[in-house]
DNA sequence: TTTTTATTCAAACGCTTGTTTGAATATTTA
DNA sequence: TAAATATTCAAACAAGCGTTTGAATAAAAA
């Protein structure tokens, strides 16, 4: 009966910290909720940063997998832009414990703990990274330059937005991610804009090597 | 001179609860830094949340003015989006005044302490609603629909990921919004990718109705 | 069963928080 | 100048925080 306990805890935890953030959430809130006594908490993870720590990574599968949905050498644009966008919508219509982990996450972008940056080195810049390539393919270009990085940036835009304007989202169109039907409907819309945006990327570089040869 | 202490306060406050929050942003570090007393901010503010709101209100200026940049009826299309997202653009390269403003207000969205659903319905709202408007007309929409939100949605979230994942471009192209020249150049970006977007989804509408026809 | 280990618990600790107090000082008003 | 008002200040307050304690209890091992 080691298990019980330690993983109620870690579930309330998760649940407070995603809707209160690290502060508000508080070790005596955690503990009555999970029905335990407040050294529970000390006992099992140590201190309050242990228990958000463990609560942050451990509930999460490792994410090395999902990168090769869009990155997989013999994918079209297509496939790869609909790999990178189920990466976002996937979560808002699964269970609640990957929309916890989820809104912790994007917790963690506007009040870092330390967590954040690694977050970025370990998840994001590879994603990123990844992304940049499926793009340099697609636009045949050799080596990515700023123009590129905006073009994936203003992509991911679209993903991350699903999250982070949440409160807005609900607030002035909820429609649009409340079913299962709506998301995927979503998740079409923003592959035709990202492809639109990559063709459009294309053709401003093709006028741009015009404009420099006629000069 | 009324106006000296207080206007201090004001300044360090936006200052720290942009840069920490409201709860690790304590009266006391705000009193220090400011080089007052600590009753000094219940004599002018009442409370550490009268502060905040203070805080949170005062420095702006009122944002009515704003939304005719792209609200205007006889825009082109790229003049409205140009206007859009200068609106994201600009704090970016203003004083920094400004800049904490803008930060404190993307810390609501996932902070929320109640100022954020008043900012989402006064301030967000009546934006998000002249861009539909500006789009209904470039596409020939009688009715706007879940698509035309998602396509508005989807331009937005390029404009907010400037903020919102300000520390994600700084780890991985912090080049595309370092100085002036390059936050020009990432504008015309967004504006030429929200372009293609419309032209995509206006491409999409006349597909779906010749379906419908041939159907 | 006895001993050892693991877990729970109420209580307390030290610290920081936001806020208040009442006297001291500066400023304005009469 | 004298009275009244506005502002500053060090100190204290109660409350809540994360954490620790040491005894009580349960479980496992001997």
């Amino acid at each position: 009966m080691n298990q019980q306990p330690r993983e109620k805890i870690l579930l309330i935890a998760l649940e407070l910290f995603a809707e209160l953030g690290f502060e508000r959430a508080t070790v005596r809130q955690i503990a009555k909720k999970a029905q335990v006594n407040v050294s529970a908490i000390s006992y099992y993870f140590g201190d309050k940063v242990g228990l958000y720590r463990a609560a942050f990574t451990e509930p999460m599968g490792s994410p090395k997998d999902d990168i090769n949905l869009f990155n997989s050498p013999n994918l079209s644009l297509e496939q790869a832009l609909n790999g990178l966008f189920s990466g976002f919508i996937e979560p808002l219509k699964q269970n609640k414990l990957v929309q916890l982990c989820t809104r912790l996450h994007m917790r963690e972008m506007v009040e870092p703990t330390g967590l954040w940056t690694e977050e970025i080195d370990n998840g994001i810049a590879p994603h990123h990274q990844a992304l940049l390539v499926v793009l340099q393919k697609q636009l045949n270009i050799k080596v990515i330059d700023d123009d590129l990085q905006r073009l994936a940036m203003c992509i991911v835009a679209m993903g991350v937005h699903l999250f982070v304007g949440r409160d807005v989202i609900e607030k002035i169109c909820p429609q649009i991610t409340q079913d299962e039907a709506a998301l995927k409907t979503t998740q079409q819309r923003l592959v035709l804009f990202a492809m639109s945006m990559v063709d459009a990327e294309a053709m401003r570089r093709k006028q741009q090597s015009k404009m420099k040869l006629t000069k």
